[in-house]
RNA sequence: GCCAAGGUGGCGGAAUGGUAGACGCACAGGGCUUAAAACCCUGAGAAGGCCUAAAAACUUUCGUGUGAGUUCGAGUCUCACCCUUGGUACCA
């Protein structure tokens, strides 16, 4: 037997995939119907990981089976170069981190192309290119234009380690998405994208969308939408409406139970309290003690502030508000569980309706004043102690109003828009999502495309500036200072098309500013005076699949959708959803189970098991590990590919035994009915799994399929042909060679994809149940009437067994499935 | 805490309300071989019964996190609970 050389099939296959050019798209092509399938294209860190492979070589199946089902599919590739990883490295190996990203990139197109993925690398972009990152820069300044991006002081997130600010996205759990050190806050001026503007757009775009009901609830979580009122709360002693309180609420209707007010820390009023020298007409009686809270909790971070459940407050002692609703005098406090960034940095406080109030009120010994009743009733001065259990099922619910004036007695849901109409506030909508802060202190990053004049005043700099180049004299150690301002080029360049005392911004932008708009540059890479190309992006847009990771569900997924509607706003985009469909993969764990990491050992490289057992097995392999729909985490079983090498072998004999003297092996022995009958099973299960994603179970109907062949003393060549063009998308290269052997023209990969032979049923196999218990099976004519069912069930001995001479009560009759008799 | 997804053999997983465990891994027995590897065949959810020297075959009951329910029939639908994973978290 011919041994299975894989390096040798690999090798040939893919230069005969060259030489016939079989992965460049014609994007013009009005013949077939265009596919757009995407795969989040790879930052360049150096060597290709299980994950690399997991998402190019499993979305590879799809693509080249929508090529055997004739669509003309773009499935493009590039590199999201700039990035910190590049600089870090630099300035540990003192290298350029042009060259670090360079190098890398050249390796990496090398290992992609020897998983033998189909990519259109004609249409590669590459994010840290002059001719990319100019169009990033041209979007950024069309933003600025129409007031999209922002120059603000705000407090921001700091990462002490990469000694940049981040995004409320990068974020995670306090710490830093990337390398994980705890952040600190600070207050700078910065640029934002307002991406809370599209809030309600971003958010209501999902309905739409057939993704995932996860991902779309993460999505909405995100964004954070909640529909409440704004109320205004008087101080007391106070003539006039500049001394007033606004607070947001989503409860108006237990404004009667408001029983304080809490404003954060950064409240403006507290400030104008303790500035002294003010005419402020209530005065504080507690100066020092509120100046040494407001002092204490400015040096915590939003994240240290929850860490400690305990509340903390003081009291403003001397100043009281006026609730609106009983124009009885309440206390204001100043506590930091109230946070300056979501609504009005200020609440009213209805301790008996609120968990977080209610704590606090304990803790201060605060009057907790019940106004809805639940499911029982309530008796006004109870201890909070006694409310127990019962309190707890009801207390933050709606239900009957009580203690509440004119509205006793009605349901608090439905009179609330009257409350808030009774105190004189207003509907109001707030959401979680905060700007996008794309400012970063980094080198190796898109240039900012601003200089500011000589008043400080920034500027968009003109297209026919752009590219504003990344300067490269420049000293990129961090040290918290944009590196960019020890550039003397970039300084110079400024006062030499600006003027003297224009200076240059010195920060970069946020890579997921890259990488929100990178598909629609693959239409039209090579372009130098359009981003992109507008009857392209009519014709392919928006893409039909996006396949990626769950981890960018709230930050690129997000980011992306909102370019794509701030792009569309400007004409320039002709949809404002880009992406169709979402999947979103899984993981591959270690042998152990466990999360690969270099530090628990179990990181396992996927060139050994090529070298090893070949790229097909290993393709094979990822697809049949788990259903790719799902994000789920699969271990890797260290048998795994050598079981898919042991099926490709075999696959490999069966061809082989039609070239056998003792074998027919010809087309003209025919095809028996049960083998025509797999085949099309298979046909049309490796499809119609695969378009959905469920390339485990297309990946077994090919081996059941196999089993059956293997099972036949003969396989006709035709069979044998069908066998490969169905294999011809998992295993590439094996699938390439043995349609050669077969004497197959051209390359399998142009082989349509075969019709399903419509299976002449001639026999049913009819399960015969008793109380719905199996006892038997009959076989009948596929024509075979209900009575004819009956009688052949009745005869079975299981069954009259179980029947035991009595008569069936009824019988349910599935016709040719089931027949099931009730006793 | 809240939101979402999920819980099926030793393992990964499969099942439009209709034979649970496809396909594969690992395992066991056998074949081939001087031998081993490779390869091929067979078996296998659990507990019992019958027949046996023993086994096979046959057969019964139980079995998809737990408990109830709907249905002729439930892994699948409904309700309650437990657990796992992911997201989010003082967002008023």
């Amino acid at each position: 037997m011919e041994k299975y050389d894989h390096g040798s099939i690999e090798k040939a296959a893919q230069e005969k995939w060259a030489e016939l050019n079989l992965y460049t798209t014609n994007l013009t092509d009005e013949s077939k119907e265009p596919y757009y399938l995407l795969t989040e294209f790879p930052y360049p860190s150096g060597d290709l990981h299980i994950g690399h492979w997991y998402a190019f070589a499993v979305t590879d199946i799809y693509a080249r089976l929508l090529r055997q089902r004739g669509k003309n599919v773009l499935f493009p590739i590039g590199f999201d170069a700039f990035g910190l990883p590049a600089e870090n490295a630099a300035i540990k190996n003192n290298l350029d981190p042009k060259e670090w990203t360079y190098t890398n990139m050249e390796r990496m197109r090398e290992q992609i192309a020897s998983m033998g993925a189909s990519f259109d690398w004609s249409k590669e972009v590459v994010t840290c290119e002059p001719s990319y990152y100019q169009w990033t820069q041209w979007f950024f300044t069309k933003f600025f234009e129409h007031k999209l991006a922002e120059h603000r002081e705000a407090p921001v997130k700091w990462c002490p380690e990469d000694q940049t600010v981040l995004a409320n996205e990068q974020v995670i759990d306090g710490h830093c998405e990337r390398c994980g050190s705890a952040v600190e806050e600070k207050r700078l001026t910065q640029w934002f994208l307002k991406i809370t503007d599209y809030a309600e757009r971003l958010l209501n775009g999902l309905d739409a969308l057939p993704w995932r009901e996860e991902i779309k609830e993460a999505q909405r979580a995100w964004i954070g939408k909640s529909e409440g009122a704004k109320l205004k709360f008087k101080i007391a002693g106070v003539v006039g409406s500049e001394q007033e309180i606004e607070v947001f609420t989503t409860r108006p209707d237990t404004i009667f139970g408001a029983t304080y007010i809490v404003l954060a820390p950064e409240h403006p009023l507290i400030a104008e309290l303790l500035n002294v020298g003010t005419s402020y007409v209530p005065t504080l009686g507690n100066h020092e003690v509120v100046k040494a809270y407001v002092k204490t909790t400015a040096q915590k971070t939003e994240r240290e502030r929850s860490e400690n459940k305990e509340k903390t407050g003081v009291n403003l002692e001397g100043v009281m508000a006026i609730n609106p609703a009983t124009k009885e005098e309440i206390p204001i406090f100043v506590a930091d569980y109230v946070l300056a960034s979501y609504g009005t940095g200020a609440v009213m406080a209805v301790p008996a309706h609120d968990e977080r109030d209610f704590e606090f009120a304990q803790k201060f010994n605060l009057p907790i004043k019940p106004v809805i009743m639940g499911g029982g009733s309530v008796q006004i001065g109870w201890s909070i102690e006694k409310w127990g259990d019962e309190w707890n099922d009801w207390y933050e619910k709606a239900g009957k109003l009580i203690n509440s004036g004119e509205f006793t007695g009605k349901n608090s849901e439905e009179v609330k828009w009257d409350i808030v109409a009774f105190v004189g506030g207003e509907k109001a909508t707030q959401y979680r999502i905060r700007d996008w802060l794309i400012s970063r202190q980094r080198y190796w990053g898109c240039p900012i495309p601003i200089v500011y004049d000589t008043l400080g005043k920034p500027h968009a700099i003109s297209a026919e500036h752009l590219p504003w180049l990344l300067p490269t004299d420049v000293d990129f150690t961090p040290t918290g200072q944009a590196p960019l301002a020890s550039s003397k080029e970039l300084k110079e360049r400024v006062t030499k098309l600006f003027g003297e005392g224009w200076t240059p911004e010195y920060d970069t932008l946020d890579t997921f500013a890259d990488s929100s708009w990178y598909f629609l540059r693959y239409l039209n890479p090579k372009d130098v005076h359009n981003f992109s190309d507008a009857a392209l992006m009519k014709k392919w847009l928006p893409i039909n699949r996006y396949s990626g990771g769950s981890e960018h569900t709230t930050m690129h997924l997000l980011y992306a959708r909102f370019f794509m509607k701030a792009l569309y706003d400007l004409a320039l985009v002709s949809v404002d959803e880009p992406f169709t469909e979402r999947f979103n993969r899984g993981l591959i764990l270690g042998p152990d189970g466990q999360k690969m990491s270099k530090s628990k050992g179990n990181v396992l490289n996927p060139d050994e098991f090529v070298q090893k057992y070949g790229a097909d097995a290993v393709r094979i392999y990822l697809a049949f590990i788990g259903p790719y729909n799902e994000p789920g985490s699969y271990p890797w079983n260290l048998d795994g590919v050598a079981a898919m090498r042991k099926f490709l072998e075999r696959v490999t004999r069966l061809i082989e035994r039609l070239g056998h003297p003792m074998s027919k092996s010809a087309e003209d022995i025919g095809c028996p009915a049960h083998i025509q009958q797999a085949l099309g099973h298979a046909i049309t299960k490796v499809s119609d799994d695969s378009d959905r994603f469920k390339f485990n179970t297309a990946v077994s109907a090919l081996m059941t399929l196999l089993n059956a062949l293997e099972a036949e003393p003969t396989v006709s060549s035709g069979t044998a042909k069908i066998f490969t063009i169905l294999l011809a998308p998992f295993a590439p290269h094996l699938a390439e060679h043995l349609w050669e052997k077969l004497g197959g023209e051209g390359s399998v990969h142009q082989q349509p994809w075969p019709v399903a032979a419509e299976a002449v049923i001639s026999e049913r196999e009819i399960v015969v149940q008793v109380n719905g218990k199996r006892r038997g099976s009959v076989t009948l004519p596929a024509d075979a009437s209900e009575a004819d069912a009956v009688t052949a069930a009745r005869a079975i001995p299981t069954v009259v067994a179980t029947l035991g001479g009595k008569e069936p009560v009824r019988q349910v009759y599935v016709p040719g499935k089931i027949l099931n008799f009730v006793v």
